[in-house]
DNA sequence: CCCATCTCAGCTTAACTGACATTC
DNA sequence: CGAATGTCAGTTCAGCTGAGATGG
């Protein structure tokens, strides 16, 4: 019984799963990396965006990232709460928020990139660099909304 | 500031990121087409297995599919539950337990792979059929543990 | 004795839903 | 008025940890 074929064929052909899969492993290469600088992966995605957009509004971060809204609202929270971004309200527009990055942002946002590259590379170990880019490539269009 | 570029460049190119977000939308499209018959993405997967391993032990299913066997009890049980799947002690090893899909099982997987064969064409839609295999053959190399 | 299998209880992250106040 | 923004409370699913009982 045990001498059974290594996955089921079946469910090993669709993109879905093995897609679970994958990410499942990524995440905790990632998060597990992340975690020595106490950031999850979610919070050093939003970090480096708000790095990268400049003062931002916390529905521009959602719409980049593809994250829900409302989920920012907590996740800009606890960045907030370690100091590593500031929010003030937006003077163009009272609704936003402008969100941008500090200091200390910047330099914990140098390190964690060092480690989440690094666990990145780990997880592509087995694929060369091009097939790394296909990947990139493919992965890119699967989730955008239109072709 | 809303005219902000698509997506963060330093983001938008780690592959962990990419497959969380593809996985996500992965899920949400086979998870809602897979309600309609009431099952979950890992139910399925796992009734599936069972289906094609014949009878077999939660550890082997764990194994196949890459799934903590703990959790495997829980999806069982639901299994056993709607009497999908029948659990019976291995008469060769009493440790385990045999698994086997019933007719109402099979029955039961037959309308299922029908809805997630096509939300996985859904979320494979941008991709041609030579990408698609592309993707597959990626993916299955990512997340084989050796080479 | 060591190892594999199964079960249980509980936790964490990510993502989602619904509702609501504020402002454009 | 309708639409967008941000906030709050609660839910679901997947995956994980630790502990323990049974059997090979």
């Amino acid at each position: 019984m045990d001498e059974a074929p290594y996955a089921p064929a079946r469910i090993r052909q669709l993109p879905s799963w093995l897609l679970g899969r994958a990410a499942a492993r990524g995440h905790q290469l990632v998060a597990r990396a992340l975690a020595e600088e106490g950031l999850r992966m979610t919070h050093h995605a939003v970090l480096s965006a708000i790095a990268e957009l400049g003062p931002v509004s916390q529905a521009q971060l959602g719409r980049s990232l593809r994250i829900d809204p409302k989920d920012i609202v907590a996740i800009v929270n606890d960045l907030q709460g370690e100091d590593l971004v500031t929010r003030a309200p937006d003077p163009a527009d009272r609704r936003k928020n402008a969100v941008t990055v500090s200091a200390a942002g910047r330099r914990r946002l140098q390190r964690t990139e060092r480690l989440s590259d690094r666990a990145n590379e780990e997880l592509t170990a087995a694929l060369t660099l091009a097939e790394r880019e296909q990947l990139t490539a493919l992965l890119t269009r699967l989730i955008q909304p239109e072709g």
